[in-house]
RNA sequence: GCGCCUGUAGCUCAGUUGGAUAGAGCGCCGGACUUCGAAUCCGUAGGCCGCAGGUUCGACUCCUGCCAGGCGCGCCA
């Protein structure tokens, strides 16, 4: 086992923005789109074409299934015909006219049962490669008119033991959303929440000092529920080296004794945790205490809020919170008889606290044992008068960990657990951050372990990664042979052909897929969507040959790849995966 | 018993706020390297989208009821 220091560091504090990264240039061409077809409506009714009220209507764009339909498809005339009293292809045709005029758009088809089909222009298309490489880093990146301060918590594991790989899941798909919420224009804080308050504490604190015992030879008296792990054990050892003389002074107050000790175990474990996540790429930028909430008056001051609010009653001793009236099945204890306040009570407290902190947005990414909560938390913060919008709790499910067709389970007490640790040294970094991050949050995860590792050759990490090296060299290549490489001179009359086609179309989509993750909170498109991006890209090179003879024709085709390399950079550094020169 | 999540190809999972003929990776089988990286590409096979109703121009998607798996239901955190 790994030595972790003992070190504290609340309110470590770090930086991270796209601030130094020049303007964006990225064109959204759905945005563009869903514009010019509100626009086309408009016009419509200022011409006197439709004369019924179609706000109720949606102005959606998609993507059809099939190329012949196009690049997007406009429902709005299927969606439109009852309230306009015209048949869908009738309302089509009226909308087609105003949206041919774009330069952007290349053909618009009106076809059976009423979709509007659009055909991006391939003028546009070769134009934007060029984009994508001056854009460079910020191809993607959006600038928003008022971007939102948002608090973004997660991970947030009990400081008694190394992370599992639940919160390694949600590291991953925390991080990347938070990559994704920047790179759109918010402005990001991560946050890990301390539980180093309450009982589980003490009992850390008992688990320790019964190993400290057994260390010095005498009696174990080990705590029932006890923290098993034999990390206990190593934090014992360490404790007992660093600070004997401490100990020694209270060794017969065995209060005192057990509260010193379980601060040191969080000490050390929560050092673990943060060197772990910093080695998987994820950086907090605040490390909230709960115990802080206790000592500085925090959550006795939640309930006066709450109290004032009229949330609560007294009952057999003890404080409830009616969350009864936000669909929580029964009431909940927010202090117990003997005064002490319940862990419900503290994080209400955090909540009041992070929305003091002035974030438009809160959103806390919780294990799946966790969703019951969701509603009383919500419900308080209802109470408390604050916007339910202002607070979003995505739940990332479960993962089982397979090993040779077997679920391994875990459990700290009982001392087995399989770590995040552990998941890092046996498959790496980008392969372990991808997997988290390519299957949708609420989907459970059977993360097969021995395969993940014995298969990482043929892994789809390494097919994106591939892609990005085989551009590399392909550029190194290119220098060697003394090729003159200006993308702004590239002839753009080579890229007439199916694969240079596809390939320029998917570029495109880069910026609208970050956008819908971003705004949906959906990391795995991202995943997805450079799957695709690879397989385009792998097509076009097989089909056509990049080095060749012909000056104009490799300076094309070099610009199309190099627009690809920043494009699969781009995703990649979003999903917190390197994207490797050479493999 | 109640609540939440999930059920789509052999396996793991996508499927864009209801859209057009159901998708990918892996696995199976069969092809493609003398030249820029074959960690690649091309092709074949594989489906009552858990089941049954309902809503409408249209349902994998929404509603209701079942079935199956997982998680939660603590005055632990």
């Amino acid at each position: 086992m790994t030595n972790y220091p003992i070190v504290t560091f609340f309110n470590f504090s770090c930086t991270r923005s796209y601030y130094g990264i020049d303007e964006a240039r990225s064109v959204n061409l759905k945005h563009e789109i869903s514009r010019l077809l509100s626009r086309a409506i408009e016009a419509a009714i200022r011409d006197g074409i439709f004369q019924e009220d179609l706000s109720g209507i949606d102005t959606k764009v998609e993507y059809p299934r099939e190329q012949k339909f196009g690049d997007y498809a406009v429902p709005f005339a299927l969606e439109a015909a009852k309230v306009l009293r015209k048949s869908p292809m009738e309302i089509g045709n009226s909308l087609a006219a105003y949206l041919e005029a774009d330069p952007k758009i290349g053909k618009v088809e009106v076809v059976k049962p009423g979709f509007v089909n659009l055909f991006v222009s391939t003028n546009f298309l070769c134009e934007n490669v060029k984009d994508i490489i001056s854009s460079g880093d910020g191809f993607g990146m959006a600038v928003k008119d008022s971007p939102r301060r948002v608090n973004l918590e997660f991970v947030s594991a009990n400081p008694t033991g190394p992370l599992n790989i639940v919160s390694a899941r949600a590291a991953a798909v925390g991080d990347t959303i938070a990559n994704l919420l920047e790179f759109t224009g918010d402005s990001v804080d991560q946050e890990f929440y301390v539980n180093d308050y309450g009982n589980q504490v003490s009992l850390l604190g008992r688990s320790v000092l019964a190993r400290m015992r057994e260390l010095r030879g005498g009696k174990a008296d080990f705590p029932e529920d006890g923290y098993h792990g034999e990390y206990i054990k190593d934090i014992a050892a360490l404790v007992s080296e660093k600070h004997g003389d401490e100990i020694n002074k209270i060794i017969d107050d065995e209060d005192r004794l057990i509260d010193f000790l379980a601060r040191k175990a969080i000490e050390y474990n929560l050092a673990g945790q943060k060197k772990d996540l910093e080695e998987f790429n994820v950086f907090f930028k605040t490390w909230f205490s709960e115990r802080t909430l206790h000592e500085t008056g925090a959550v006795m001051k939640a309930l006066d809020l709450l109290a004032s609010a009229n949330g609560v009653y007294s009952s057999e001793g003890k404080i409830f919170f009616k969350s009864t009236e936000f669909s929580d099945d029964k009431d909940r204890v927010l202090v117990r008889d003997d005064g002490r306040p319940t862990y419900f009570l503290a994080d209400i407290a955090y909540h009041n606290d992070k929305i003091r902190r002035n974030y438009d947005l809160l959103i806390d990414i919780w294990g799946p044992d966790h969703h019951g909560h969701i509603n009383r938390l919500a419900g308080a913060m209802k109470a408390l008068g604050y916007d339910e919008k202002h607070l979003i709790i995505l739940v990332a499910q479960q993962v089982n960990l397979m090993m040779d067709g077997e679920t391994v389970k875990m459990s700290k007490r009982l001392g087995q657990f399989s770590t995040m640790r552990d998941l890092i040294d046996e498959i790496g970094v980008d392969v372990a951050r991808y997997f988290f991050v390519m299957r949708s949050l609420e989907s459970h995860l059977d993360f097969d372990l021995a395969l993940a590792k014995k298969e990482s050759s043929e892994n789809p990490v390494f097919y994106l990664q591939y892609a990005h090296a085989r551009i590399c060299s392909l550029f190194g290549e290119a220098r060697k042979r003394g090729v003159r490489y200006d993308p702004g001179r590239a002839s753009t009359g080579y890229f007439e052909n199916e694969e240079s086609i596809t390939l320029m179309k998917h570029l495109a989509r880069f910026p609208e897929e970050v956008s819908d993750a971003a705004e949906k909170f959906e990391p795995h498109r991202i995943a997805t969507y450079l799957m695709r991006l690879a397989q385009a890209f792998h097509r076009f090179y097989t089909e056509h040959r990049i080095l060749t003879d012909d000056g104009e024709r490799t300076v094309a085709y070099l610009t199309l790849s190099d627009a690809v390399r920043v494009v699969m950079a781009n995703g990649l550094r979003l999903l917190g995966v390197s994207a490797p020169e050479k493999m």
